[in-house]
DNA sequence: AGCACGCCGACT
DNA sequence: GTCGGCGTGCTC
């Protein structure tokens, strides 16, 4: 904030939620007293938008330009460390602080306190007619005779409608009263844990809590087995962090964000944590991130972008399943919520755990490096052991033709549900064939805005371009040669492997489970907890069916693919396959019985295939980091990718070639490319990709600023997209 | 990000 | 004749 002595006008500086570069400039009316951090509306052209009165001198704009803050809001500031968090995720990522703001503002209506809701209270009195429902309305305003209701509250809890209400409200038996909204969440309660941990866990617990106690930053891989109760124990060291009266982040990837997950909390600290997720309702998103700015809320689970919450005092953050390729973000900001949880840690000098039973290579690395620190368990519960895992060799027991489940498989299936136990087949393929084609010309079905093969979907009768959502209906006659019927399926999806299974076992209760299936998220995760209790004898499902869940009957776990992935020559393809192969069989065999887990791959030898089989996670470590280093590849070098885009083919291949002729000088820096990207075409945008390659230690973000200071303009409809830190190394 | 301005194709 | 497509530029 600065005095302007000439006119004496005060003007600040404000960050607003727009691709700005620099915040803009505003004055202050005189009765305001505004400091940096604090929630303004200011004019913006035609419209009023909320933004952060920033930190730093105003710039000089010209004073006809400079228009007057309408409004302060009455909330609690963005605190310095959040300021300062939000300018480092822009300058990492090579974004305008305001595009990391917006990050922040996603609940506006958060930012005026809650109008108290209008309650009434009984005078006592009772009217002249009593009727049944008015009876029963009385007796429970008896009860507790100087309560305040809602108006729906009370016709609710009365088991009467809200008329019966409303008519008493006109014989005037209640006053008004104002209600205060009452916290979404209870705040956790601190304790010792009642049940002891085991050993392992112990000494795990112990060294997370006394990190948390030493306050300042450090970051912590909690890298245990599957069953081995990492969950417990993070859990010890958010208790760490409430003691001292801290809040608390633990993040989640969207889909392990389960009831199954806030219950698991709650019965460790007697209240459930917020949550925060994109497929919240908006009224309680905004009273989540309110509170969380007041400091209502102690403790929130949430999706990644739970990291631009206006955390006053957080103690800790948990990236649960931290290797988990949901935690990049890919749509305007391209950040890492991983690596943004350890940065918002050391801004704030707390704890950041990350946690995985199949760590990242990057974190593994960090932690080998002692950039982090590192706590292991390698034991399983008691009653929980790992499954057994056979491979199946598809070329000595292949299935019949057109089918895709081995006989040996189906034999186990069988087994299972002969025993009362579930099994479940893992295919990360929607729909019912990943690809069409026309048996009589050949013709493929391939998406007109994108390049990918139209998905059938039999049941809903369409073809599918899972990238672009486009549809048609599946035609008669194919339209190149015009042949009827004589269009074929190729390869399995999960809707194709549930009518084979249907047809193998007839009597079975088959569940399919996608994330595209009717009825939502919501339906899904009613399913998993039906089938958790055991109501489904054979489960098929997508990479959905992989987290967070435990189904304690599932004894027989199949994965009809594991070979998926494994052939396209992506470095990090290894370190997903065993992620998810990890995952999807650690599903198994929580129970105590014992559980099998089936491997159906045509290259059984595979160093994948196998480091998973034989449960020799440490050797696939090894090779993987030894490869990386081998090829110069992250974490090793550090990766920027750019990504050009256009409407036309040849306007992004021009722009790319353009943009990679002005490419400073250096001997560090090394850029491959242009070459069309992975996926050359999305939503009607062809794309060609440039691969920015440079040591660790080497300061990339302002190499690439001064490159773009000088390199050509955009022109048309061509786009430049800056991802540091790729996921893709292709 | 919005939103207005401005310049070229098919229509009440 | 103008309605509206999107490419361009600006917002303190």
């Amino acid at each position: 904030m600065q005095l302007d002595l000439g006119d004496s006008v005060e003007t600040v500086s404000v960050l607003l939620p727009i691709p700005a570069d620099r915040p803009y400039s505003y004055t202050v009316p005189q009765d305001m007293q505004l400091s940096p951090g604090d929630y303004v509306q200011v004019p913006l052209g035609p419209r009023k938008v909320a933004a952060v009165v920033w930190d730093g001198n105003p710039d000089n704009v010209d004073a006809k330009k400079l228009r007057a803050v309408e409004k302060k809001f009455d909330c609690p500031a963005v605190p310095e460390d959040m300021r300062r968090f939000i300018e480092r995720v822009a300058d990492y990522t090579i974004s305008q602080p305001g595009t990391v703001l917006r990050g922040l503002l996603r609940a506006p209506g958060a930012l005026d306190p809650e109008p108290p809701l209008d309650g009434l209270r009984w005078t006592g009195d009772a009217p002249e007619r009593l009727t049944a429902a008015r009876k029963r309305l009385l007796d429970l305003l008896a009860q507790e005779p100087s309560m305040a209701w809602t108006r729906s509250g009370l016709a609710h809890a009365a088991g009467v409608t809200a008329s019966v209400v409303d008519g008493l409200v006109k014989l005037d038996l209640f006053e008004t009263v104002q209600i205060p909204h009452a916290p979404i969440v209870a705040p956790p309660q601190i304790a010792e844990r009642s049940s002891p941990l085991i050993s392992e866990q112990a000494d795990a617990a112990s060294r997370l809590v006394a990190t948390v106690k030493e306050t300042g930053f450090s970051t912590v891989l909690l890298d245990g087995v599957t069953g081995s109760g990492k969950t417990e124990v993070y859990f010890e060291a958010v208790n760490a962090a409430l003691a001292q009266d801290k809040q608390v982040l633990i993040l989640l990837p969207e889909i392990a964000l389960t009831t199954a997950f806030l219950e698991r909390f709650e019965a460790r600290f007697d209240a459930p944590p917020a949550p925060w997720h994109s497929g919240m309702p908006p009224k309680q998103r905004e009273r989540v991130w309110r509170q969380v700015a007041t400091g209502q809320i102690r403790a929130v689970a949430g999706a990644r972008s739970a990291l631009f919450l206006p955390f006053q005092d957080p103690g800790i953050i948990v990236v649960d399943e931290e290797h988990d390729g949901a935690y990049k973000q890919e749509d305007r900001l391209f950040y890492s919520a991983r690596d943004m949880a350890v940065m918002r840690a050391s801004i704030g000098q707390f704890t950041c755990v990350l946690s995985s039973a199949t760590p990242s290579i990057e974190s593994r690395v960090n932690a080998n490096m002692g950039r982090y620190k590192s706590v292991t368990m390698r034991q399983r519960h008691a009653n929980a052991k790992l499954p057994n895992l056979e491979t199946i060799d598809m070329r000595k027991d292949p299935p019949p033709r057109g089918q895709f489940v081995s006989p040996v498989l189906k034999d186990a299936i069988e087994a299972a549900n002969t025993r009362g136990e579930q099994a479940m087949l893992f295919l990360n393929r929607r729909g019912y064939a990943p690809l069409t084609l026309c048996r009589v010309c050949g013709h493929r079905f391939e998406c007109s805005n994108c390049s990918a093969w139209l998905v059938e979907h039999r049941f809903r009768q369409q073809l599918e371009c899972h990238h672009c959502g486009h549809n048609e209906p599946v035609p008669e006659a194919c339209p190149k040669c015009g042949t009827l019927d004589h269009l074929v399926a190729c390869g399995p999806g999960i809707e194709r492997l549930a009518e084979e299974i249907d047809e193998a076992f007839p009597e079975a209760g088959i569940v399919v489970l996608s994330s595209d299936m009717f009825g939502g998220v919501s339906r899904l995760r009613l399913e998993l907890e039906a089938i958790a209790k055991g109501a489904a004898d054979i489960v098929i499902g997508t990479q959905i069916i992989a987290k967070g869940h435990n189904f304690p009957l599932m004894t027989c776990v199949g994965v009809v693919d594991a070979d998926i992935g494994l052939a396209n020559g992506d470095p990090r393809a290894a370190e997903r396959t065993f992620q998810l192969l990890s995952q999807v069989t650690g599903r198994a065999g929580r129970a105590g019985g014992k559980s099998v887990g089936y491997l159906q791959s045509y290259a059984p030898d595979h160093p994948v295939i196998d480091a998973i089989r034989s449960g020799d996670r440490e050797a696939f470590y090894e090779r993987e980091i030894a490869l990386r280093r081998e090829h110069g590849l992250p974490p090793f070098t550090r990766l920027v990718s750019l990504i050009v885009s256009a409407n036309s083919r040849n306007e992004a291949a021009d722009h790319a070639r353009a943009l990679r002729l002005t490419q400073p000088r250096s001997n560090d820096v090394s850029v491959l490319g242009p070459a069309e990207a992975p996926m050359a075409l999305i939503r009607g945008r062809h794309r060609f990709r440039l691969l920015v390659r440079a040591p660790r230690s080497f300061d990339v973000q302002s190499y690439l600023c001064g490159w773009f200071k000088d390199a050509p303009k955009t022109r048309g409809s061509v786009r430049v997209q800056i991802d540091v830190d790729p996921q893709s190394f292709l």
